[in-house]
DNA sequence: GTCTATAAGCCGATAGAC
DNA sequence: GTCTATCGGCTTATAGAC
């Protein structure tokens, strides 16, 4: 049973972590945002790694949680997997400010060689075993996890160029090229369907 | 005229950095690695920003000597492109375990909100400016600029996902896919010369 | 140019009162 | 559950001897 307090200390780190990255924010910048006391910090987590582990916990709960409302608002896999093509635009704003949070903390623990690296992972296995789901239901069964790694490559490398350049008009261009790209592994069910 | 003490302090805080992060690196760790004292370090850099300047401008050096070699390895434009899509696989072992040196400092630094990120983002313009000029010369002048973006986010996102799943198999499958994509591009010339 | 010594402050983490 | 007080260690940075 997480207490309130417990939870408004997980979504502040989320949020410091993601703008700040995890080794620059401080327990005295969390316990800040909450407005606590670092001793009562202390009470709710002992060390920051169990606050790491905690935030990524939340992060793939949020994570399945936009995965399911894609589901209930496209009732087709290549209108599901568009929606995931289309999340650097949908947070565009944040990712040219401060990147993937995905990409930009798996990139940050696997330097600091932290033991949540595998955990941070977990997130991106999330969308990729989804996309693997969607791109199999598209009938590309065979190739599915490929396809899934693709997409997934393509949303990095977008986000990091958005993050360095902040050039709104590259993202644009590179999702109608990436949407006309699923098109056409669309259309091999379109034909089979009547 | 840079004192040898002061090359070796850039060579390896260049590592460090790298290796580790710039923020979470101290200048301990430098000074460690260099052989020499902390006191001795401040007389050839005052600061943190000043080493991470001289830092950035030696990679920026090291990419235009890489660049050139190329240009004398490869006497065509589809050649000299292919050299750059294959450093995912060139520096493959070092991407897997630490992300591209380029794309994890424009992160990291983006992050801090550091006065270098202008100057850590000229890296990638060295090899964007490049590649357009590549793109120019395969006779696609028009759309020289998008193409360039488009390689350049293609080893951004395979670099991440190299960093966060250490599949080999995938690096080498994107090369391939990329490689049959760049050959699109340059029949187009092929088909015009004899 | 290189060193030791040290300042001033922030870090994660703990103890114990209420 | 929340607080204050505090520890030992590490940080950037400076002063000054050699």
């Amino acid at each position: 049973m997480p207490t309130a307090t417990r939870q408004r200390i997980i979504e502040a780190a989320d949020d410091l972590f993601y703008r700040r990255g995890f080794d620059h924010t401080s327990f005295a910048d969390i316990a800040g945002e909450v407005h606590i006391s670092r001793g009562n910090f202390y009470h709710h987590f002992r060390t920051k790694d169990e606050i790491l582990a905690a935030v990524i916990e939340a992060r793939q709960a949020s994570t399945r949680a936009m995965i399911r409302l894609w589901e209930d608002q496209e009732p087709t896999p290549e209108g599901r997997i568009r929606c995931f093509i289309r999340i650097v635009i949908t947070n565009g704003a944040l990712i040219e400010r401060y990147g993937c949070p995905v990409g930009t903390l798996t990139s940050e623990l696997a330097k600091l060689d932290h033991p949540c690296m595998e955990q941070a992972r977990s997130v991106f296995s999330v969308f990729r075993d989804w996309l693997t789901e969607q791109f199999t239901a598209l009938g590309h069964k065979d190739q599915a996890d490929e396809l899934a790694m693709r997409v997934l490559a393509f949303s990095q490398g977008v986000a990091t160029l958005h993050n360095a350049f902040g050039d709104e008009a590259f993202v644009q261009r590179e999702v109608g090229s990436m949407e006309q790209w699923l098109s056409t592994y669309s259309e091999h069910l379109k034909r089979k369907e009547p």
